[in-house]
DNA sequence: GACTTTAGTAGCACTCCGCTACTAATTCAG
DNA sequence: CTGAATTAGTAGCGGAGTGCTACTAAAGTC
């Protein structure tokens, strides 16, 4: 930093036309379903739609997205992250040049008392979407995939006690493939992320099922070596 | 999707300032440096700027960060992936309502060729910034490091053929921090990733290195199951 | 009471990972 | 020429992690 350096012109910023996305997901029937919005007008060219609009004056994004999932939860959901700024010519519904994306989960309780106007469908059954709705899509699956290992997503989606065999039908969903059991408890006890209750529940058959809560202990440091999970030669 | 539901009123789009800028990182001197640029007015408010720039009319955000990095360097960088929008209260130095971020990666060769204007910087010096220029930087490195696993960040930095020696570097860099030489190169195996060539060479003193090609070949399936890494109690 | 269903565990075989300790090939100092 | 220094590369041990089969446990159903 002691070089000598020259100075370069500075830039101007342009406004662009901007809309903020969100697709809420949660659990249902066994896979994940999205929230979709039926269009307003039945000539539109985009008959269902993700929750969208333009941020308010002084809203930053993450707010503008908080702002419409409460309008149609009635709440927040449980967890709200950015996916990614879309900009491409892939077409918005509202022609907005410029959308930043979020994701949302849904706890099941809570995506019961959506707004009317509002329908989960399951997320392999979606119907025709903008593109860049469609994209969206797509990429939240994607990042709730590549977090849920990192960060504690899944147990947002379950009430303060739950079974291990909730947990991990939330993780079998969200991941989108079957764990094997005593692997799957293995591995939850060496994270120390939960710890017992002394309640159990009684589920109609079979033998009845302790609850867990979500107590996450200090980790011993587990500094692992590369792992080279290369699976996608990009 | 068969249940009845209401329409929903149309929302619209609202025209934000948007600026795209770019984290150009580079290996040197066993740790990453950014690329800087000093700042035309010598009375700004902040005195070194990462490149950006606004979009040009119809010119998606990725082209935009794109040609901003041909710009300072002359050619494209080895890697080129989005961040996040950054559109919260942290100040952008033009003000920009909305920032769409950038990282690149830029091997050690083409780095030596920037512009007059720009420097590059340590990335543990960094001379103050505007707020959300500093936050690009960390955000930059952090998807750096959680990428470099899944994808071939690491190849890119390189020539063609490469000692083991050197990949190691690369990735202890990107990490930041050290790996074990043994291991690190019995994970690499593992990953069919890379091949020897018949040329070795000699660097100084010390045995000759083979020289190695990335040269991924189809992994066979390795399903994991879930890690729960969990550091962050998020 | 036998059967079904769900919860939960034991433990084997195998892989993976960190590490120490080695061998190999070169340059450099004298 | 010889030995120290330096860098490349491998062997293999011990422990941790993983996938799986096979079991035991506790409830409901008929």
């Amino acid at each position: 930093m002691r070089e000598r350096v020259l100075a370069v012109p500075r830039p101007s910023v342009r406004s662009l036309t901007t809309a903020v996305d969100v697709v809420l997901l949660t659990p249902r029937d066994g896979t994940l379903a999205v929230l979709l919005l039926r269009s307003a007008d039945s000539r539109a060219r985009d008959r269902w739609l993700l929750p969208w609009d333009a941020p308010h004056v002084e809203e930053p994004p993450d707010q503008t997205a908080l702002r419409l999932s409460k309008g149609v939860l009635g709440a927040p959901p449980a967890a709200l992250e950015q996916i990614a700024a879309f900009g491409d010519e892939r077409r918005h519904p509202g022609e907005a040049q410029l959308s930043v994306s979020f994701v949302g989960l849904v706890p099941h309780g809570l995506a019961e008392q959506t707004t009317d106007g509002a329908v989960w469908v399951d997320i392999d059954q979606l119907p025709i979407l903008a593109p860049r709705h469609r994209a969206m899509v797509d990429a939240a699956v994607d990042v709730v995939r590549k977090r849920i290992d990192q960060s504690p997503l899944a147990f947002r989606l379950l009430p303060s006690s739950f079974t291990l065999s909730e947990l991990q039908s939330i993780y079998e969903l969200l991941l989108g493939r079957s764990l094997h059991k005593a692997s799957f408890r293995r591995a939850l006890q060496a994270a120390f992320l939960v710890e017992p209750t002394d309640e159990w529940r009684s589920e109609g058959r079979g033998r009845p099922a302790q609850l867990y809560r979500y107590a996450p202990r200090r980790r011993r440091g587990s500094r692992r070596g590369v792992r080279f999970d290369l699976i996608n030669s990009d």
